[in-house]
DNA sequence: TATAATTGGTTACATAAAGTAACTAAAGAA
DNA sequence: TTCTTTAGTTACTTTATGTAACCAATTATA
């Protein structure tokens, strides 16, 4: 009869950071607004998922995306407050990643 | 001609973390060693990808594996120092969690 | 007036990962 | 001998991801 549970926000909160994709597009993200095209390049993801995860992240409120009538069309994904403030989880990764992975098996 | 890349042990952690139920059980062996029962238990996860994660984090040098020749056998999971390190960066994503997680939408 | 080029996607299909539930090995207890 | 308990494994279904070709909008070019 043991009750314990792990508490459900950060559950939710894990379950996006374990989404495949997710974390690198919010971690690219951090370095200001980008295009699609480049974070397709930047990431090397396939515009199919790229899509599907900015959708997603759009309508959890953490990314916005904004259309510039140009020739040809730019359109830009940018943090929100909720996104940037993904900051200090994305500093602390990058800290244990200096510490403790071995470049050499990084592949 | 772009070269921009994305660090890559901090792709590799972020690998790690974006793997399903991996954030998980490290969050919740920091409360301390736990056998494998008690973890499909709390986390809600198959006894088949349990063992396949353990078995990863084992390899990683995240998590030990200790046999206790009881009857019937217990045996208990636990963080390495490498392991038990995640904790920052779990701790802020708890943080952000309770800041930014709608209760209401954590179904 | 076609034709091409560029961005930001979508579609269709193949492969890999995850979910589910039944099954097994070991070892002492009844 | 049969039962219980823990810690898994196996076989099978469903979902997610990878890959590559295709499309719409818009302006430049032949």
């Amino acid at each position: 009869m043991d009750t314990a549970v792990i508490c459900p926000r950060f559950e939710s909160a894990i379950s996006l950071l374990s989404q495949r994709w997710t974390g690198l597009i919010i971690y690219q993200l951090l370095a200001g607004p980008q295009r699609f095209s480049h974070l397709t390049d930047v990431i090397g993801i396939s515009g199919r998922l790229l899509s599907e995860r900015l959708k997603n992240l759009e309508a959890q409120g953490i990314v916005t995306r904004t259309v510039y009538p140009e020739t040809p069309v730019r359109i830009e994904y940018e943090l929100t407050e909720k996104g940037f403030s993904l900051k200090p989880v994305m500093d602390e990764i990058q800290n244990w990643s200096q510490v403790w992975v071995d470049p050499l098996e990084t592949k």
